[in-house]
DNA sequence: CACTCTCCCTAACAGTGTTAGTCGATCCGT
DNA sequence: ACGGATCGACTAACACTGTTAGGGAGAGTG
């Protein structure tokens, strides 16, 4: 269950576990966002001041990083049916739908790379998956470290200030038509390309453009199996 | 040379342009990193105090709109030579460069999707080269956007702050052998492939990761022209 | 001269991460 | 049962942060 990376084991009840702090964290979060997640308030969820979980946290970095992989916790990997693409691609999605479904999510896991054990859990599993579909133990591990950045990196923009617009009233629907505005209005002869397409840039939603290079992506995937299959072996044909 | 925005000019010499606004923060960025990038230290940059900033900026936010843009100032799209192929690598390979020479660049720039004056030159050129190379307008757009994302994601795992090891003194080469260690203690049981793969995830240097994905991102292009030229030789299929 | 507008100032507010030092409670060995 | 150690919280403080209110020097214009 819990992971005790030192040999102090709970000997009472000491009240705040490092398990409680997280979750609390967690909670702060999901009320009042990144930006409002301060030690205080997390103290405060407890019923503690703030210098108080300096004795079961060194910072607030590492208290972020315990957020980070508390945040996985609740992640399911896809079902084992249809073929590694498929798989891949429910990978992708509801990884991506998990980040979106908490809170600034993507703005805390964002380049914290050091894998928790939920984290480590979901590798696991889809290691295991890319090895069955006929990827060497190379090409396995390329993939899994590339659609991992490849998802938060996507979510981070999805999810992120919207820039000095987001002060302002405007919703992200209200932005991109403004955006498309603002891109027709420009000067025709420096910029006919941005100008001429001014919709398809600002039209399609997150939605569409994650899909979109999710696609490409697994296909550039598949001719790498392909050769890869050539190379290797006969190997297993893909389902 | 300068934008302005607003519909004001600079009538005696103000002392502080919001162009020198932006390069003193720029200074302080290079110098300080994003964390120690604030309001009162740019102010101090230009001998000037903090309230005086927001005379020529709305927030903090706005500044960093700017000095987004700025980022992006002396970036330079690659020689028209290759295929498209090859100028679309060398797009991303530039990209990440650029990123990668910025101090906190790419925390910066994560997530701020409004594009500035600078950016736009640059997906100006970009938009052109795609549809040259035979993309329809909305697929044109769309690897616009993608490939954005794609380095920009991938050099936020890459500039990012390496979790609370970054706190001890431990460099990146240090962080990834200690992390293989890790990754070869787990109980082989339960994560058999993670122990088997831990020379295959902890090895590769983030140059060869960025390489891998960006070349599979291209190959999933590449299937996508091939397709396309099928396809598309008559009219528009929707909208 | 008076008036407005530009632009920077001081002062302050509320909040931040973090450390030092303190102090009660609980456990341990004698 | 007592002395001491250790756990686990506390108060106080430091040095910051973004941001606002209001003041006031200086220039341009009537």
């Amino acid at each position: 269950m819990a992971v005790e990376s030192k040999s102090d084991d709970a000997p009472s009840q000491p009240g705040l576990t490092r398990q409680a702090l997280v979750q609390a964290a967690l909670r702060v979060l999901e009320r009042e966002g990144v930006n409002g997640l301060s030690m205080r308030k997390v103290a405060a969820e407890l019923g503690v001041k703030a210098a108080s979980l300096y004795w079961h946290v060194r910072n607030k970095e590492e208290l972020l990083d315990l957020l980070t992989d508390e945040l996985m916790a609740d992640a399911e990997a896809p079902p084992r049916e249809g073929g590694w693409r498929e798989q891949l691609r429910e990978y992708c999605v509801r990884y991506r739908r998990h980040l979106l479904g908490k809170r600034d999510a993507a703005k805390v896991v964002a380049g914290r790379l050091v894998p928790g054990p939920h984290l480590l859990r979901l590798m696991e599993d889809q290691l295991g998956r890319l090895r069955e579909a006929g990827f060497s133990d190379a090409d396995a591990a390329m993939v899994n470290y590339a659609l991992g950045a490849f998802v938060q990196g996507f979510v981070l923009q999805e999810q992120g200030p919207l820039s000095a617009s987001e002060a302002m009233g405007a919703g992200r629907r209200e932005v991109a038509t403004a955006a498309g505005e603002q891109l027709r209005r420009l000067p025709q002869e420096t910029f006919p390309h941005l100008v001429a397409l001014a919709d398809a840039l600002t039209g399609p939603s997150m939605e569409d453009r994650f899909s979109f290079a999710l696609e490409r992506l697994l296909d550039g995937l598949s001719t790498l199996l392909e050769q890869g299959s050539d190379v290797r072996k006969e190997g297993t044909p893909d389902e």
